[in-house]
DNA sequence: CGGACTTACTTTTGCTATGAAACAATCCAG
DNA sequence: CTGGATTGTTTCATAGCAAAAGTAAGTCCG
């Protein structure tokens, strides 16, 4: 089932729809197909075939667990085959590499990570490129890379500024694709995270939806009409100046009483060493806080109710139908949930829907996935922007 | 050049975003339409010609005030027919009706207003048919009315609750059809603003966008991808839950600390009238503040720095490209201006692009032709929703 | 003054995506 | 086994488009 063509980017744009909805939305029929998309039974059938004939689509058995019994002739749904190709997906942190290889589905079938000893960018890439030998080993089909790195990135191919990494215009995907022979994608971490979410998680198929990462840093992502949209503050000092609370805590990292002030695992294990002197990790203090010691309970409610206000001020004002937080730190979802919950009631109104509220833990290598989706976005199905 | 088919309706989806773009963005050449639209040259004089035929489109002789002296033949900038037809909106509130006519520019060309004397539906949808006939008189090619009511509106036709009209599930937009014989189209006060300055004003041509009104109450409103967002609450309790600071005032209409108790006209009036025992009018106290009067000043300059943090929040996370501050309340700008953009910079990341902020002034006449533009969406072009 | 050039628009032509409608396939019910 | 229901296929006419070639109306410059 090899394909033969070396890339079948050549669709049409209705192809390219067709290919785009099954992909996301899983084994679909032609004429459910057909109601999606707003066209005609004859045209489904006249996209569709070529798809099928390239070994993009395959018509599968039957769902199986869902088999309406309706009478008629049965329908004949149609899938991704998701293991046609595969895609690599990298994550670049200070210490440490993190990368995945994905198929089609954006399913990780492997992983790996690797640490980072030098920060010049022709050894990153060497090493980008040596972890993609030792992973396109076992992946056959390997159709592209996803970078994501935090910090601002251009063109989707050149790091115009990364604060850790000390980067400044660096054309990354340039490096890697002379290394590798493979077509590049390079993107913001909380920007590929966000597009991964939208297309195969917990975003599929909504207009507006927002993604909130708590962990080193604070990410905001927003997707509008499907689409992300793009912003300036790409990189780790985003949410530095969302002040919460102007009486609240000041850490070396956020304004005092900002979003990264009071939420980010960094600022609250600041907060508890600066209290009480003890350097404790995140997971301590929070299971000191489940069980009430004061000084930790403080800080963790603390949090929680900027956690609240924040997501509360995101579903006012950019009104998305569902919020994802996701990232390390979100951890404190579990301690914590009922004070933000509470605290999204108090500054939402009460006619107001109730937020979509979504949690995900994420750990290294969900960032190298959503790097990956970029990649399957972008070389696929030709996604230049977006 | 009187028309002569009862309603131009019937257009294509091509000539309908032709007709769209020369009335959103005034005269334009076939070429620059045909770059605006991306179609090509040829398109645009297909599609032009029975738009022109039909008396909607003209050719003007030249903008003449942006003679270019290019060189090569001159473009031959296409005009919409402005006064073909004309519009009437009317804005509803608890003591008047307030009401113009338009053009399909949506330019004033008369205007009206009328003391309420009775809230009964049939009784205001009379006073809606006098003031009709009255307006229409002057108004020749009369083709729809649009009317603005506070209140959750259904399906562009029935008030489904109005808190000051003590309404519920009134179908006004029957009613007042039945009495004019002229198709109307009814929706939420706010909502009509928001679509008003999205085609014609402050948001022409903008992706992202979002107004944000003051007056007797806070209304808000996001447009994204040339759409508005249609939200649950609309009403005129938006804001009381928009906690800006816990210690805030307390006031009658909102929660302690919100943006309805920090910035609407009555509660401005009510915190100066508990403190001083003075009843004075808006204006007065924003005299009073620029003097230098305490009382005022502290109240002004928290309002000010209430609204300067509420459009961070709206910059923060909605990013639209500009953000409308309109509504009876917006003097506030003026004379508390600077705090206000003091207080917005502290709220944004240094790196981010600056808010785009523009601040209008609106009375009740501009309330009413916000509903005329409705008028003018669903009815000349057909715009069902949104 | 007049040809070269430039730009705007129009006409013609052919192609492609599309929907409509007739047709074939495949199930269920009785 | 027949009729009905539902899905998918084929055929065909057509709307809408781009490309190319042609026309119009100006400027530039010798």
């Amino acid at each position: 089932m090899t394909t033969h063509a070396a890339s079948w980017l050549p669709l049409s744009a209705g192809e390219r729809s067709v290919a785009i909805e099954v992909l996301v939305h899983g084994p679909l029929s032609r004429t459910e197909l057909a109601h999606r998309l707003n066209l005609s039974a004859g045209s489904l059938t006249r996209l569709t075939k070529p798809l099928i004939e390239s070994g993009l689509l395959v018509e599968v058995p039957d769902g199986g667990g869902t088999t309406q019994t309706r009478q008629g002739r049965p329908s004949q749904p149609l899938d991704i085959v998701a293991e046609s190709r595969a895609f690599l997906g990298f994550k670049v942190t200070q210490e440490r590499v993190y990368g995945v290889v994905t198929t089609l589905r954006s399913d990780v079938t492997a992983r790996l990570d690797r640490p980072l000893t030098s920060h010049d960018p022709e050894d990153v890439a060497d090493l980008l490129a040596e972890m993609t030998t030792e992973l396109a080993a076992g992946a056959p089909g390997l159709a592209g890379i996803g970078i994501g790195v935090g910090g601002r990135v251009r063109d989707r191919a050149v790091v115009g500024e990364s604060p850790f990494l000390l980067w400044r215009d660096v054309p990354l995907a340039r490096l890697v694709e002379r290394r590798t022979g493979l077509p590049v994608v390079v993107e913001n971490d909380v920007a590929a995270l966000v597009e991964a979410e939208t297309w195969f998680g917990a975003g599929r198929g909504l207009d507006r939806f927002a993604v909130l990462t708590i962990g080193a840093g604070i990410g905001y992502g927003l997707v509008l009409g499907g689409r992300r949209v793009p912003y300036a503050e790409e990189d780790r000092g985003f949410g530095s100046h969302w002040i919460i609370d102007p009486h609240g805590p000041l850490t070396p990292s956020g304004e005092r009483g900002s979003a990264v002030s009071l939420l980010t695992i960094p600022s609250i294990r600041y907060q508890i060493r600066a209290a009480t002197g003890r350097d404790l990790t995140y997971e301590e203090i929070l299971g000191l806080a489940v069980a009430g010691e004061p000084m930790c309970s403080r800080v963790v409610d603390e949090a929680a109710r900027a956690l609240g206000t924040l997501v509360a001020q995101i579903a006012n004002f950019a009104m998305p139908q569902k919020i994802l937080l996701a990232g390390e730190g979100v951890g404190l979802m579990d301690v914590a949930g009922t004070t933000a919950r509470e605290t999204i009631r108090a500054h939402r109104h009460p006619l107001a829907a109730p937020v979509g509220l979504e949690t995900k833990v994420s750990d290294f290598h969900d960032w190298a996935r959503g790097a990956a989706v970029l990649a399957i976005q972008v070389l696929v199905l030709g996604t230049a922007e977006g």
